[in-house]
DNA sequence: TCCAAAACGCTAACCGTTAGTGTTACGGTC
DNA sequence: GACCGTAACACTAACGGTTAGCGTTTTGGA
């Protein structure tokens, strides 16, 4: 339609400023440390405005976490393109063990380095997780198969610690076993949502 | 020793002074909106200098949760506080309980409307949550009672679990209920957790 | 009585971020 | 191939949060 697919030399150059920039100033921070180094100092090195490089970037902290939104797609795919009938908890595990996976690889330890010794950018970092756990919430949330046994509620609990552990297993010194042993709580916590919701009539869904 | 009590008026002046700027920012934040009210406003509305205020609280949107060192030290009083052998996650539940009602009471309202409304506020909410949560994990870790059957990495886990628990009831159309539910998934959490936490020796203990 | 510390104040600046306003380069259309 | 709408880019100037530097006053204790 009104969206040729990515073609055409201004998608191209637009690209190319865009990852200029992030380049450039994932360089100098890791070079000079985050806060040493300022926005003007970015934009000049990369050879754009100070405005073109908010027009490409939300804030000083998003040209960090340049790819997050890979990481919303990757969960949300997770739940909806999982084989029909397949467990959710597994599915969601297999994920997020590639993510943890990824952020402990040898050559993003600098950035993550970098990252826990600046608040803005922790800042940053919790509030991208917890809008993932809502992504995550809504997307199990309307799955057809789930939703006849898991309240709202139990859906974004579920969403919330998914995301916990992702985040609690990045930061352990064996991230393996530490989401072998987060899982197995979630799967009691699933468990624990499905079969009984409504045992307790407090309230109907 | 060299800390008389709270006495002395020195420290009644300084109290005194931290809590007209507190008063005075959130009256102006409540009449005109977070983002409209500016800091030398307030400082100038309090009768400080803007060092001043500085010097009382850490940044802008601390003005707002000024209270939030009670919240913290309630949580580990109600780990460490608790009568011997009782157990833990119903005395944390109560904790969170009185918490969220505190929260969710008519005169809180319209703070609460504030801070959703500002990106800022948010996320200031968001890392005092993962604190807490650290906090909480120190004092699950510290117990003598609960050690022997918990590891490290279970202690995080229940207390980013807890700390969910606040968060997302607390935006429930009905709080009670919404806590029922996640505290029942928390409690299987809970014994998943410390019933076999080696039962898969990934690593041992 | 006097001292050291702490609270408070002022000025001036730094830094992230944004409006406002142009200017250029490109893609689609006739 | 000429044309037009649009999106990328640039520049200036400012705003608001925050801090450094330095001086003044108050106060608790020796």
């Amino acid at each position: 339609m009104t969206v040729p697919p990515a073609t055409g030399r201004r998608e191209r150059k637009k690209a190319a400023t865009r990852q200029k920039i992030a380049d450039t100033a994932l360089r100098l921070f890791l070079e000079r440390g985050y806060d040493a180094v300022g926005i003007r100092e970015v934009a000049a090195e990369a050879d754009v405005a100070v405005t073109t490089l908010f027009s490409h970037f939300a804030s000083k902290e998003a040209l960090v976490f340049e790819q997050d939104e890979d990481f919303e797609q990757r969960l949300t795919q997770a739940v909806t393109g999982r084989a029909p009938h397949a467990p959710l908890i597994p599915a969601l595990r297999h994920e997020i063990e590639a993510l943890v996976r990824h952020c402990t690889a040898a050559g993003a330890a600098p950035i993550w380095r970098m990252i826990d010794e600046s608040p803005a950018l922790r800042k940053y970092d919790e509030s991208m997780r917890l809008r993932h756990a809502e992504t995550l919430a809504a997307a199990i949330a309307a799955d057809p198969e789930l939703s006849l046994s898991l309240s709202p509620t139990a859906s974004r609990t579920i969403a919330r610690f998914v995301i916990d552990a992702y985040s609690l297993a990045r930061e352990e010194a064996d991230p393996e076993a530490a989401l072998d042993e987060i899982f197995r709580m979630i799967e009691a916590a699933w468990d624990a949502a499905g079969p009984a919701p409504r045992a307790s009539g407090t309230s109907g869904r």
